[in-house]
RNA sequence: GGUCUCAUAGUUCAAUGGAUAGAAUAGAAGUUUCCUAAACUUUUGAUGUGGGUUCGAUUCCCGCUGAGACCA
């Protein structure tokens, strides 16, 4: 890695001259600005009190120094206080040809001892899945994938909401108007049909409401006095009893939305090495109150409920059992914290739930610090980000919701239109263009929604398609096929990949391309770091641009020297393996032609 | 009421405290006897507002305005 080599160097050279102590990881060291002479770029702005000279004369000072001390340093040039460096050419191409073979560039090429699980996911089992849970997912899937990268053992699971009262509200609806209406009685797709009638529960119930509210009840005596509200309580309270009938439907309900969500989870392409359920887990964590009462981490009420005072903190006082000894959120949270430490042993917990719930996830992360829990500090909230509407969130109740399986269909079918459209369809079975189909409109969907940073909420407009131009999955995936299609060419050839390195001439489009290919080892490290996929998307769209570029400008199947074409069919071919390894960790696939 | 986010071209997104704030899209103008034009080239256009810290602020701190979320 040449960066350390410059920094090692730099470390020195500020000790040498200017008896400057420093450590290796605080000296910044930027690429430079294409509009400069150079590669990398030191600005010594923050050395001049100690180094007692101009910004200047410190900077031709300490770029003589490190010419003299590294081989590849070709030259430097000083502009005000900003130190541009410049990389012999020999040195990038003499790395394009040590790995461009190599399997699995920019992986770690070892196992770390971290143990790391992520949750994410999360569905309730009243509805389908929408537009929310696709970024949830693919981002879980992404960051999973990415940690892998680095080394690290990685888990994923799914903690799934199956019971509660709004379960009972589908099931309830369902028992009054379903007429035992199956999904294959219907051929509606279980999830789906689960939905239909938590819909139906809602409808009846605000009609209820809207009822009492003219018999003179206030609106909220009329929330508490539905009958179809109280009518889904009961049904919770036997659910809770263990009623036959009820856990039997309950059973029946969730099954059809679990072969539900299987599909739509294959279709996106994520997996779970494990599911928890909550109607396992909702009463875990009650001991934990006890025990935390015990530590006097926790203290009770005179009315008998638990709570942690977190007011040092700068948060407030926090209930954790109800006075009547029942559960929250965050009790059950507890148990299932603990029951994962058992189960997987790991030092790091993801979870990655909206920023709605950083609240919630301060909390807890605060409860097992002060229970000394030895998972406490590997306790990390992925918060990301609300995907919104032109009008804001969507809301069930008003129709905005973007369904997940709707979506995907049509951006399949998106996808479609414009391949036949473009007359692209030549040459492939029917099997393989719809397999085609759903890579492309897949791919729009998944970049489209992973290239924005998590932490941000999004903007998904309906009226709007997800583009397949720019800086868009599709583009990427053109570009990839484009070079298979140059490497599938050279192989008929019988082109030759040998080059010997002082041969080669690089040109502007080549050098940046290689930089970047360079660079992939980094993003792939600090996209893992920051659990930003994004990071990874705006890198691959940087280097497929560069190589569109590079396609424009250069011929490789065309040029008359065998040295040079060798040398681009690297470019070819590390560029091809980088787009097609980055995507994978985004849970993208690549097309070899399109 | 309290706490926490967020605010960048018409629009959607970038920018570890560093040089002239990058892309994409939309708009304007071009490129096809040439390895796939889902491409390439040129061009118009932005840091909400007022202070502060700093050699240097989109970035850090404070006030204001606006949007959103959470806690009862």
């Amino acid at each position: 890695m040449i960066e350390n080599l410059i920094k090692q160097n730099l470390k020195e050279t500020l000790e040498q001259l200017y008896n400057i102590q420093i450590a290796v990881e605080n000296i910044a060291l930027e690429q430079t600005k294409p509009d400069f002479e150079g590669d990398f770029t030191f600005v010594v702005f923050p050395y001049l009190k100690q180094s007692k000279k101009g910004p200047e004369q410190t900077a031709n000072e300490i770029g003589e120094a490190l010419k003299q001390k590294i081989n590849c340093i070709a030259s430097y040039n000083v502009i005000k206080g900003f130190l541009n460096l410049v990389i012999a050419d020999s040195y990038w191409i003499d790395f394009l040809q040590k790995n461009s073979m190599v399997n699995n560039f920019g992986f770690a090429t070892s196992q770390t001892n971290e143990r790391i699980l992520v949750e994410y996911s999360s569905p309730n089992t009243n509805k389908p899945l929408h537009l929310g849970h696709i970024r949830n997912n693919l981002l879980g899937y992404a960051v999973s994938q990415l940690l892998k990268s680095q080394g690290h053992q990685v888990f994923t699971c799914n903690l799934i909401n199956d019971r509660g009262i709004h379960i009972c509200k589908s099931m309830l609806a369902w028992m009054q108007y379903g007429n035992g209406e199956t999904p294959q009685s219907s051929g509606v797709k279980g999830d789906h049909l689960v939905g239909k009638y938590y819909v139906l529960f809602d409808k009846q119930y605000k009609k209820e409401q809207k009822e009492l509210i003219e018999k003179g009840l206030t609106e909220e005596q009329a929330e508490k006095q539905g009958p179809s509200i109280l009518a889904a309580q009961e049904l919770l309270r036997k659910w809770e009893a263990g009623d036959d009938e009820t856990v039997a439907i309950w059973r029946t309900m969730n099954g059809w939305v679990y072969e539900g969500f299987d599909v739509s989870y294959k279709k996106l392409g994520v997996h779970f090495d494990k599911f928890y359920y909550e109607s396992n887990t909702y009463l875990l964590g009650k001991e934990i109150v006890e025990e935390g009462l015990q530590k006097n981490v926790f203290f009770k009420k005179p009315d008998g409920s638990v709570w942690i005072d977190l007011t040092a903190e700068g948060l407030d006082q926090k209930l954790v059992l109800r006075a009547d000894g029942t559960s929250v959120y965050i009790t059950q949270d507890l148990g299932t914290a603990d029951l994962k430490y058992t189960d997987f042993n790991c030092n790091q917990s993801i979870y990655v739930v909206g920023n709605e719930q950083d609240y919630h996830f301060k909390v807890l992360q605060l409860i097992v610090q002060k229970l000394g829990r030895p998972y406490a500090n590997g306790v990390y909230h992925l918060s990301y980000g609300m995907v919104e509407l032109p009008h804001g969130k969507m809301k069930s109740r008003e129709g905005t919701v973007v369904d997940a399986d709707d979506l995907m269909e049509e951006m399949i079918n998106q996808a479609e239109e414009t391949t036949k459209a473009l007359g692209k369809t030549d040459g492939l079975t029917e099997n393989e263009l719809q397999h085609l189909y759903n890579i492309i409109g897949l791919g729009a969907l998944k970049y489209f929604m992973l290239k924005v940073d998590p932490k941000k909420k999004m903007l998904f407009n309906p009226a709007e398609s997800i583009d397949f131009q720019g800086n868009t999955g599709p583009f990427i995936q053109y570009t990839h096929a484009r070079i298979k299609s140059v490497l599938r060419n050279a192989n008929a050839a019988g082109l030759d990949f040998a080059f010997s390195e002082p041969d080669i001439k690089l040109s502007k489009v080549e050098k940046q391309l290689v930089v970047l290919m360079h660079n992939y080892p980094l993003v792939l490290a600090d996209a893992a770091k920051s659990f930003s996929p994004g990071v990874l998307c705006n890198y691959i769209f940087d280097l497929a641009k560069s190589y569109n570029q590079f396609y424009h400008e250069h011929s490789v199947l065309k040029e008359a020297n065998k040295n040079q074409q060798a040398f681009r069919l690297h470019i070819c071919k590390l560029t091809a393996d980088i787009i097609h390894s980055g995507f994978k960790i985004l849970g993208i696939q690549v097309p070899e032609r399109m």
